[in-house]
RNA sequence: GGCGGGGUAGCCAAGUGGUAAGGUCGCGGUCUGCAAAACCGCUAUUCGCGGGUUCGAUUCCCGCCCCCGCCUCCA
């Protein structure tokens, strides 16, 4: 089965095909953070939905080449800068740091390319861009000495959002002081200097001022991953007017059709709502990691609900990913058993071997509960022929070597380490106490031992301490 | 008002024109000194509501209701 994937230009789901000839090269952009304060998980949910992706076309063979973008001047920005009294790249500075410590606490493999929208690279690509719009009649610099895009010149505006440009309605959210364009819809591509910006700015053309938010992506894709590119991804919110502008821009530049395939994740809920800044609904994965959960539990959270559907951010939820998790550790640590014992089987294991249900079902748009379905029956069945001596290590191999095609992209098994001496100590401790049959003190040394995070299990073949999940 | 996404058990959630995967929680059992883990059993006559098509619909069609989002800050 070919990979599917829900193109929100269609509303369809669609065939996969990079245009490579070999088929084997996939070029992605990402919409990325905006370094103005920590990002909370509601933004995670999409770089751990764009993470999946990646990781799945690479176990499906391709090669991926990955863009994510790094908006480092906007207005949030500059005030964020302002109101801490530092300059604007030490602000945005710090606020860098903590995003890729955030995504390598997820597990979250690094894009092959962080471009910053004030590169001078960059900004001159956006000069140049902005310049052949305003040539070809598709921009255009108002009273306030600002250049915006003239989107009724641009046929196609509207298709990605499916929005009819007669109905726009303002929200109320529109900035008054851009009174100047031609139609409400018309974006701005390069914001004219003002006080507030303090010495935030760059000569171009049409005077001193700042890149446009939506003709960053359209300079960076472009000079990173050329006219056209695979697959572009963001969340629903950025649909309109954030990517139906970068659309209209580099097609407006370019005359090709910039992207091919158009993935957005749904958003992470809280009590109903959009996780969202401005709401102040929002968690950080600090504020989780305090709370003791750790970060393959916080991706497994945010990734075991399909992309596309809203997903609601709970206490309960998170200690489902826990004991899910748990459910998982113990099962490698039972087949890893498995693998190493020679046995004498009393049968043969329905499920001797794996089948390939797992990636076939995110080769359907990325259909993750399936796979988790297809994971979780696997565990089931493979336990219960350990438990009756119907599995032997080969078996036993098989399944692990599965494992690891599967982890290669979930990417959310335990890394375990040795015991410290304490534990190490306290565990020995409690092997004698049950040797001596001095039961009260075992459990009590067990009560310890729990208390420091760690969980004592007593099997036919002796005792055996396993971390416990969050502890 | 326009355009989307969602509505399946206590909670999360997959799915198909033929009578509902999986996770989590709860209860009972096997195992255990007691536990834990694992396994076994139980937990939706029912898939937002009302019509229609069909031998048969949760699945297709029509209408409606509810939740969330976007409509120029947003992942």
């Amino acid at each position: 089965m070919p990979l599917r994937f829900f193109n929100t230009y269609s509303r369809q789901i669609e065939n996969f095909e990079p245009r490579d000839a070999t088929g084997r090269k996939v070029d992605i952009y990402t919409c990325g953070p905006t370094v103005y304060s920590r990002a909370h998980i509601g933004n995670f949910r999409a770089y751990v939905f764009e993470d999946l992706l990646q990781r799945h076309l690479e176990l499906r063979g391709y090669k991926v080449h990955r863009v994510m973008n790094i908006t480092d001047v906007d207005d949030k920005t500059i005030r964020s800068a302002r109101e801490s009294g530092i300059p604007l790249t030490e602000s945005t500075a710090q606020f860098k740091e903590a995003f890729f410590e955030d995504i390598e606490t997820l597990r979250i493999k690094p894009a092959d390319e962080f471009p910053a929208a004030t590169n001078q690279r960059y900004i001159d690509k956006m000069i140049e861009m902005i310049a052949i719009l305003i040539s070809r009649g598709l921009a255009y610099q108002a009273e306030d000495k600002s250049v915006y895009f003239r989107i009724n010149k641009f046929p196609g505006y509207g298709k990605l959002a499916h929005f009819d440009l007669t109905q726009l309605q303002s929200t109320g959210r529109v900035k008054h002081d851009e009174y100047d364009k031609e139609h409400i819809g018309d974006f701005a591509l390069w914001k004219a200097w003002d006080e507030e910006d303090g010495d935030v700015g760059w000569e171009s053309p049409w005077g001193r001022g700042r890149p446009g938010w939506h003709i960053e992506c359209s300079a960076m894709a472009t000079a990173l991953l050329g006219d056209e590119i695979d697959i572009h991804c963001g969340g629903v919110d950025n649909i309109f007017p954030h990517h139906e502008a970068e659309i209209a821009q580099t097609e407006g530049v370019t005359g090709k059709k910039f992207v091919r395939f158009w993935l957005h994740c749904a958003h992470l809920l809280v009590d109903g709502q959009k996780m969202s800044k401005s709401l102040g609904n929002f968690y950080t994965l600090p504020n989780l990691l305090e709370k003791g959960y750790t970060g393959r539990e916080i991706r497994y959270a945010l990734m075991r609900v399909h992309y596309r559907a809203p997903l609601n951010f709970t206490w309960d939820g998170m200690n489902e990913a826990r004991e899910s998790l748990g459910r998982i550790d113990d099962w490698l640590v039972r087949l890893r058993e498995t693998a190493d014992e020679e046995k004498k089987l009393v049968g043969t294991a329905q499920r001797a071997t794996p089948t390939s249900e797992f990636e076939e079902a995110l080769d359907d748009d990325l259909n993750i509960s399936a796979a988790l379905g297809f994971l979780f029956e696997s565990i089931r069945e493979t336990n219960r022929a350990i438990d009756r001596n119907e599995l032997d290590a080969a078996a036993a191999n098989a399944w692990l070597e599965w494992w690891q095609r599967a982890n290669s992209v979930l990417t959310i098994e335990e890394e375990a380490g040795p015991p410290p001496p304490e534990v190490a100590e306290l565990a020995e401790a409690r092997t004698q106490a049950r040797l001596a049959k001095d039961f009260p003190k075992s459990d009590e040394l067990r009560d310890k031992l729990n208390a420091l995070g760690w969980e004592a299990r007593d099997t036919k073949d002796g005792q055996k301490i396993t971390r416990r999940a969050g502890a």
